[in-house]
Parts: C-alpha cells; sequence; structure tokens
DNA sequence: CGTTTGATTGACACGAGTCAACACCAGTGG
DNA sequence: CCACTGGTGTTGACTCGTGTCAATCAAACG
C-alpha cells in the first residue's frame, strides 16, 4: 500500500509515537473513490465531517456573481478540505475534485479524539492548518506583484515542493492533472493567456510540460525564475538531501 | 472607557461569561503607543509574545525581491498580529503599523491560560483565525477576478463591517488611515491607477474620500457594486442595528 | 519658508483579455 | 469503421485595462 500521505506531511513536522500514527492510519482508513470534476462541499454547505484527500487533486474555489471562478487553493494528498468545519456555521466558499480522487470522510469525533487526546497530532494538525494560510498569502503576493510567467513557475515550484513532502513527486516531476483554463482560474489570467506563458516557460526550457505530465529540468532555475523561497511552506530541513543539482535520491512513486 | 474591541469581535461569535470577560480584558490591559509605519514584527522573527491591536490600523506586508511589496491584511483594533506563533518557528512575513497604533503584548501563557481554561474563548480566537483565512481567501478571488473598481468598492465594504463590529465605524463611514500607495499595495495595483480608480468611484457617488475620512453615501449601492457578500465575515445575524434589512437583500442578489 | 511626502494628471507603452478560428484528441453512437 | 461531438490546447488580430514615467500640486513638517 501507499504510505498515508498525511502521515508523512505530519511527521514533517513533527515525529509521532506509534499509537499517534495508529490513530492517523484509522482516521483515513475509509475512503472512497470520486470522480473529476465533482463538488465535495458547496458553498452553504455544513459538514458532518472532515475530508481528507488521500489521492487525486482537489481544490478550493469560489464562483463570482459574474460567473468567473477562482481557485483558491489546491488541495493534494494529506490536505484536508476543512479541518474546523466545526466553528464555522457554513462554508463561504466551494470544494471540488479536479482529478479521480481517493476521499476519506472521518467524523467529527475521531478528529476531536485526535485532538484532545494526542497533543503531539493536534499541535501537527495546527501546523498543517497554518501552512495552508501561509500558502494563501504567498498565492495573494504572487497575484498582486507577479507577472505571469514569475507566478505560473512559482506555482510549479511549490507543487513540487508540497508533492514530495507526501511522496507524489519525484527529484524533478510529477503529475498535475490541470487544465490550462483551471490554471488559469488559479493565477487569475485568462486561459488563452496561462497558454502563451506556459509557451514561453517552455521555449525558455524551464518545463517540459506535456498532457498532464510536469517535468522540470533544472529545479533551481525555475526557483530563481519564479522567486520561490520555501520559507512560507515551513518544512523545517529538507528530510535528506534536496537542494543541488546532485541531489539524486529519488522518491518512490506509486502512483 | 472604550469598550475592548478584542472583547466586542468575540462576543459577536459567542457570548462569554463574566470571568470570560475578565481574563479577556486583563489580556489586554498593559498596552503601548506605536508610530505609524513601524514594523512589529518581521520576516524571520520568532515573537516571543502574541500582539494585539487595540487601536489604529496595522498591516501584515511581504516584500518581493523586486522591491515591490504586497499588503496581505489589514488588522484592526481587536485583531490579533500572531495568535499561533507558538507553532511555526518563524514569521514568514511581516506587520506594521499604518497609522499611530495602541498594542498589547500578551505573554504566551495567558494565551495558554485562556485556551485552556476558558473553552469559549478559545473557540472564539479558533472563530477569529478562521475568519481571517476567509478574507484572505476573499482578497485572492478580488484580486485574480474582479476589476480595479470593484475591488476597491469591496474593499471599502469590508472594511465598513469590520471596524463596525468593535465599534470604529460608524453606520456609513470610517477613517480610513491608509495612502494611496498603501492601498495600491493591498489590491496589487499601481498607485497611479489606485488613483484613478477612486476618482471613479467619487464621480459615480459611490464614495465621499477626503483625506483620511470615508464617507459612503449610500452602503447598499456600493456594496452592490463591489459585489460585496458578507458571508465569509462569518458575523452572523446583524447584532439589531439599522445595517439589517439591506443586507439580505445583496445575498439574494448574488445566489 | 524649503523640504518632503502624498495626491493628481497626462502621454505613452505594454501586458493581458477578448474574439475567433482551427487542430487535436477521446468518447459516442450510427 | 467512421462521422459527430465536446472539451482542451494553440494561434493570430485586435482591444483595453493597467503600468510607467514625468510633471505639477497640495498639504504636512521641521
Amino acid at each position: 500500500m501507499i504510505p498515508n500521505p498525511l502521515l508523512r506531511k505530519l511527521e514533517r513536522f513533527e515525529p509521532l509515537s506509534e499509537a499517534d500514527k495508529a490513530v492517523v492510519e484509522r482516521a483515513s482508513r475509509h475512503a472512497r473513490t470520486v470522480e473529476a470534476r465533482t463538488d465535495l462541499i458547496r458553498e452553504g454547505n455544513k459538514p458532518a465531517d472532515v475530508r481528507l484527500i488521500l489521492d487525486g487533486f482537489a481544490c478550493r474555489y469560489k464562483l463570482l456573481p459574474d460567473g468567473g471562478r477562482q481557485i483558491l487553493a489546491y488541495l493534494v494528498p494529506g490536505d484536508f478540505c476543512d479541518l474546523h468545519v466545526f466553528i464555522l456555521s457554513e462554508m463561504d466558499h466551494s470544494i471540488a475534485t479536479l482529478s479521480p480522487c481517493l476521499v476519506a470522510d472521518i467524523p467529527r469525533e475521531m478528529i476531536l479524539e485526535m485532538t484532545e487526546q494526542h497533543p503531539k497530532i493536534a499541535r501537527a494538525l495546527w501546523w498543517a492548518t497554518l501552512v495552508d494560510e501561509a500558502v494563501l498569502r504567498e498565492w495573494l503576493a504572487g497575484m498582486g506583484r507577479r507577472d505571469a510567467s514569475q507566478q505560473v513557475a512559482h506555482l510549479f515550484c511549490e507543487m513540487l515542493v508540497r508533492l514530495q513532502t507526501v511522496g507524489f513527486a519525484t527529484e524533478n516531476s510529477y503529475e498535475l492533472p490541470v487544465s490550462q483554463i483551471e490554471l488559469a482560474d488559479t493565477v487569475g489570467l485568462s486561459n488563452v493567456h496561462v497558454n502563451r506563458t506556459l509557451q514561453e516557460l517552455r521555449a525558455q526550457g524551464l518545463i517540459v510540460l506535456k498532457g498532464k505530465s510536469l517535468v522540470i529540468p533544472d529545479v533551481d532555475r525555475l526557483k530563481r525564475f519564479g522567486e520561490f523561497n520555501p520559507n512560507y511552506l515551513h518544512l523545517g530541513p529538507a528530510p535528506r538531501s534536496a537542494r543541488g543539482q546532485n541531489a539524486e535520491e529519488v522518491e518512490r512513486q506509486t502512483a
């Protein structure tokens, strides 16, 4: 089986005890598949339990009165749809799958158990929530102050790092099951301009994007181009080697 | 004296007991003044305690390598600079005053006391944090999918509501101690274009902005113009004042 | 008073949006 | 087996919103 992506993510923050791990595993045991482009939660809903993505891509999004859409976050394996539904009375945005997904529905009680009886998990969940917020801030900064190509490059770097931490990316590549239209709704551009931007990144040799498969020939170069500084992901030191041109430890990819 | 803005805000979520209120009051007792345009926390810092704004305007911001700046949030009376510094090892952004501020430094222990021995406060703080995140999402949506004038109008509506809940705005006006340059860094535009946008809003009679004082002659009209739907602020029903009946009209419209 | 910072205005350039046409599949059904 | 379809990617021509540069004003300040 695939190692639990949530576990991988949380342990990136701090090591968990065996008992902690068991609880996390148990919470994500019962999962269902959801096909692509399906709403998991809609604005106005008050979901009864917490959804956890185990495989596939999903996104938070808002629809605007004029029909426009803005994607607010990508949810990848190990990410929660909404940890805190208990507090707010209703969702102020929607969540939908982008690709086919494996989703676990974690009952409220199990979340409470995790947070009340496993302080380390509680802290790690706190951390995950804060990182989500930090990502939001980084996107906002990108939207406001970066041009199209930088912003796309930055996004690709972020997804590389995030997917690597849960074992869904190699050293320099991953599957990005997102159409150009969806990318446009993510970075706040038109689909046409996203297309031109991707062409430009390709022409500069910064990315190789065929279908849904993204390869980054020179990760450091793309990071420099996109002004990507991973500090906001709060991952601490890379687990083994990561940075240099010679980092060759490749994550095993089971998906 | 002035009722504690934090208390007002938290009680907008749920009523607190007298003991709860006393603790909140105590936490915000020792405050200091900070002059305008002063960093409270810098990126990379690990602040020892939590800062609470009691008066004035502050902002979160990020500086980009090219010198650009993006303001990520406005902090108004009742807002925390960073409730969760305990978890993350360092700040990924900075916080600065915009106007002269009154700031309380709340020691970590007092936060722990509030959250561990006063569950209602804990829930209310949770709520405040989630609302901050929701505001961030709304800004992202605005940045990505609204044009300049809508976005500015939306921001003005948001600040009206937020300031009203802490008693720093009248029915239709408030002090906005923010220069056009800072506004530009907020909405992701150039200062020149912000100026033109403000002219346009003025010309349409949507706002009266002289110096730092903002008056909104017809609040509902501005809300409609900016497509402002306050649901993301999760304030529940309006507390009783005259704002009620029209707010729902806006919500209907955006459905 | 100069100095300085912020607001305002105009001329011009450029990035990004819009519209439209076409190519390229993958799926569907006749 | 092959038209037909709808969604996605690609391109070009044109428009328009916003940025840039620069000059001028206005107000705050020592």
